[in-house]
DNA sequence: TAGTATCCCGATGGGATTACTTGGGTACAG
DNA sequence: CTGTACCCAAGTAATCCCATCGGGATACTA
């Protein structure tokens, strides 16, 4: 339940190789999806929204390939996820920031659950919303040197 | 996205329906229906499960119904939420607790994402697990109370 | 014992979403 | 001019979601 779209996971993931490449010449969307085992042409499509939002750029012919647009440390896990998905919350209320809204809920602001549901909104928010790009790099690059410790 | 779904938001005015009642007698699924705008037939559905589960008990008969099983101070939002939908959690990988399962990730383990994961998923957990029955019903009746202040 | 209100349960069905694929077109380096 | 890459609109198969239908079993009431 509440689970990221495979989507998600893949534009995430996408996003995540351009991070680590920032500063290198383009990525070809194939090189993306070899490193990351993503469907090669459903990637295409991902990144396609990535640069219509501005998220990526591109260039095209041989040597061609995507770039990430702004800098990693500038860019979080939740505005990605909020692109690919719109917004993240628990129930549909919540999710265009106006809890009064008329949506779907029949039993119009007087739900009992408003209040937690808006809890755990910015629970999962506050943890998506802080964490960049560069962050999982440095988290990343940590890990990879406790084995050289080990051996 | 990342929604509860319908059924389980249903399900979570079902039980907050029987707890509100707690103690006095069966409340017929027709009832709770109109009580909580939800869709008779559908609502049976629900209320099977939550039996099955032992979450609530249920009388046949005239005068028959549902109720809730245990206390509304002993009965998490999380544990209907995980009971309807299995467990929430933002990635297929941590919905198990274990980490590193085989499961549908083709970066076994090694998922620059995981610890983030992990870190929104108990985020929201605890919220979830720690609000009960009987916390919102209590909030409730603060929130009715207000309006009485005003006049 | 008849009647009826209620729970019990399996089957079904349409609509939306998901996770892709197909099949083209357009730019550009060598 | 050729191959590599991006660009884009559709299509599709499978799955899930949100119920609904139709009947059966049970228990209370008169």
């Amino acid at each position: 339940m509440m689970q990221a779209s495979q989507k998600c996971q893949y534009a995430l993931r996408a996003v995540y190789e351009l991070a680590k490449r920032h500063g290198e010449g383009p990525a070809s969307a194939p090189d993306i999806a070899r490193a990351q085992a993503i469907p090669p042409k459903f990637l295409e499509l991902i990144l396609q929204e990535l640069r219509q939002a501005g998220l990526v750029e591109s260039r095209r012919g041989p040597l061609g390939g995507y770039l990430l647009a702004g800098d990693p440390r500038a860019l979080t896990v939740g505005q990605v996820i909020r692109l690919i998905e719109g917004p993240f919350a628990p129930v549909s209320c919540i999710a265009a920031g106006d809890p009064g809204a008329p949506g779907p809920c029949p039993l119009q602001g007087r739900c009992a659950f408003l209040n937690m549901w808006e809890r755990a909104h910015s629970a999962v928010a506050g943890v998506l919303d802080s964490t960049t790009f560069q962050d999982l790099i440095e988290a990343e690059r940590e890990v990879a040197f406790v084995p050289n410790y080990c051996i």
